[in-house]
DNA sequence: CGAATTTCAGTGGAACTGAAATTT
DNA sequence: CAAATTTCAGTTACACTGAAATTC
């Protein structure tokens, strides 16, 4: 025997497991997972989570909603919408009231505070892109933009 | 006012928050998210689970080893390891042996089922890349391998 | 009536943590 | 002694389910 491969192969720092680093599925997973520790680093050291990214920002773009437009729209689950409301309401990030003409609803409205926050967000997520995406050219982060959006897209 | 925009702003099918949908970082999460579905459906039709696949992958490309390599080469927790260890036994897809010269050691031998199995999980997920990246030409599919690994690689 | 919305309690799987026991 | 391995009992964030109460 060249090497003594019978039994136990030697440890390795970094897996390689054909089959799975030529699948894209696999490679999504843990592409996403290792992006998922950055993101939930950098939005928890300014004490959001990414539930609060989202709904901050469909705030700050659609102005005030309901929770049940606001689940539809960042894709969230309307209990967990409820919760992360509660949370944004306790951080006096959002108000909420509810809708005059329709009392079912409640109108979920951004604060000047939260707008600060979701701002400050954006900053450091903005951030943490260049150091995800530093192996990759400006050319080269615009196709895997683009290439993510279509598959998102036909898979939604 | 030319539209009515001061509340409840309409419902929506697809969100489309313009910050989220050009962030890396976000595109990834979604995608992967979408994926994933399609991924453990595919693989529970099949009985198994994605600790499964890597495991059994990992088996039979570097032939039997410790649950400690396996965790190391497949990026799953020791005690993650340790249960889906428990379940491919009982479901009769590996054997689990005392390494002689290693007390310390457990060896994770695939068996004849073990294979099958793994082969045709093998033939589940090569299908099922088909249909999520259907909206990919092969040139496209391959520069978003191609960027993935860079970017895993680049974050691991 | 049916449908939409909010609220609440709870489930399930994935990833991880801390620690004990054993062996090298 | 320090380090590696296995085992076990938890925890946490996340996504989701089912159902009640209210309102349209």
């Amino acid at each position: 025997m060249v090497k003594d491969e019978s039994r136990a192969a030697p440890t390795q720092a970094r897996p390689a497991i054909g089959r799975l680093r030529n699948l894209p599925s696999w490679l999504l997973y843990q592409a996403a997972r290792r992006a998922d520790q950055r993101v939930l680093q950098a939005l928890s050291k300014a004490g959001s989570s990414r539930y609060h990214y989202s709904v901050l920002a469909a705030l700050g773009e659609f102005g005030p909603t309901s929770q049940a437009d606001l689940g539809r729209r960042c894709d969230i689950d309307r209990s967990d919408v409820f919760a992360v409301v509660n949370e944004l309401v306790e951080r006096r990030w959002v108000e909420r009231t509810q809708d005059p003409v329709d009392r079912r609803r409640n109108i979920v409205t951004i604060t000047p505070a939260g707008l600060r926050q979701s701002l400050q967000l954006d900053r450091t997520l903005e951030e943490m892109q260049d150091v995800l995406l530093e192996p990759l050219a400006e050319r080269e982060r615009e196709q895997l933009v683009q290439l993510l959006t279509r598959v998102l897209d036909h898979n939604s």
